[in-house]
DNA sequence: CGCTGTCTTGAACGTCTTCAACCATAGTGG
DNA sequence: CCACTATGGTTGAAGACGTTCAAGACAGCG
């Protein structure tokens, strides 16, 4: 049970019926995932759909070869385990709190229900599913690009084109990650990554501070991007 | 105008109702493209929902580095092109008709309107979305392996495990893919194919045949993803 | 204080790319 | 009919690039 303003809030429920609300409020409950915690692991079996309220979610996946893949990160507002509700598996993939996070947890069967009755559900929802094809196919493209360093460089501006803000200096990215986040989202070695961003820091290409990254010379960027051929 | 019987022979479709498939008869249409033929290129506004009757669509883009990424192969039965259909923007990505082949044209604004007037439409479109998640995440997957070899042998197994038969001399694979085609999809060059898959060869873990890959050794492949730290 | 995690640097090694060449096949136009 | 072209497959050698391993700096935290 939680209260109607916090579906109000969040824009994917905004827009709902009074009754699909209603519904949601009664059946859904919240709970809180402190800093590193995992919220499921790859394999268990799905029986909710996850809202995320506040704090941040990596969804990550781990190969058999024991390398780690960070599939997504989900922010405020968006959901997750929509896959395996659908089909009924296990989670294809782990989900941690990356910062201590709260959750709404929305029951599979209130889930379906939901689904079947209320076509502005199944709107958004496919909304949803499409927003996070972009970002797989991003990651398809990030991947795909020859060198690390194009990578990362595509990686970085593909974040600044969604979530950049102009600031002094350049374009500020206001999204903290870790060298080793960024190996395991561009498929490399943190020695690798460390490397590449400690010239682009001397080169004035780029610079780690405090919440997120300043890009200060994007065209140097785009220009590593489309030359590494 | 298309007649009945074309529809339901569509899984996707199969279970509208009357009135659903009526409607859809009478506004999508079919058409043939040919070998190597364009379907669309990336940005051209979108149109139209296109669902694959026969032949074989191959989704790629061109990244700015020239590289080109092979995103997808759609088959039989399967749509494409959903993605740009919902937020109306142009095509993330170019499709061409991989073989002769022969496509369902559904216009845009039929396609929204059975999605808000059928839940089925709705339902089969995001199971549609979520396979179509499930074939990127696939994707990320594999072009997150290590070496080259794990990626071709990860990219393999995948699809013998969705696609692959037993066959006499190993587990046969019906999907014919150039090295070309392969190195788009690992994110490697063709010699580097070549020369990785020419050693399965002479170790008899892998063979191109006639219509597609013979698995000889699929414990070897499994070995070569796992090892391959 | 020692621990753990992130960031950092160096040197050696191995993989993959690059470039150049070659073969086979199929389709095209003179 | 043959030369010509395009496409897919193939091989070799040189060099660039990334990984690996080993080590150390630094911060936050029990």
């Amino acid at each position: 049970m939680i209260d109607a303003d916090t579906i109000k809030r969040i824009p994917r429920f905004a827009d709902l019926t009074p009754q699909a609300r209603d519904m949601l409020c009664r059946h859904a409950s919240v709970r809180t995932y402190e800093q590193g915690m995992p919220i499921f692991i790859e394999g268990d079996p799905c029986e909710f759909l996850y809202v995320v309220l506040e704090g941040e979610v990596r969804i990550a996946k781990l190969l058999e070869s024991g390398r780690e893949v960070i599939m997504d990160f989900i922010w405020p507002g968006e959901s997750f385990g929509e896959v395996a509700l659908m089909d009924g598996d296990g989670f294809p993939a782990n989900a941690t709190a990356k910062q201590p996070t709260r959750v709404i947890l929305l029951p599979r069967d209130i889930y379906l229900r939901m689904l079947k009755e209320c076509p502005e559900v199944a709107r958004s929802i496919i909304r949803d599913l499409l927003l996070r094809m972009r970002a797989l196919s991003g990651r398809v493209e990030v991947l795909s690009e020859a060198g690390v360093r194009s990578r990362i460089a595509h990686l970085l501006l593909a974040y600044a084109r969604d979530f950049g803000v102009e600031g002094d200096g350049g374009r500020m990215l206001p999204i903290r990650l870790s060298r080793n986040e960024i190996a395991a989202m561009v498929g490399a070695r943190v020695e690798t990554v460390i490397r590449i961003m400690s010239q682009w820091h001397k080169d004035d290409i780029l610079h780690t501070v405090e919440r997120g990254f300043l890009i200060s010379d994007a065209s140097g960027l785009e220009a590593i991007v489309a030359d590494e051929d």
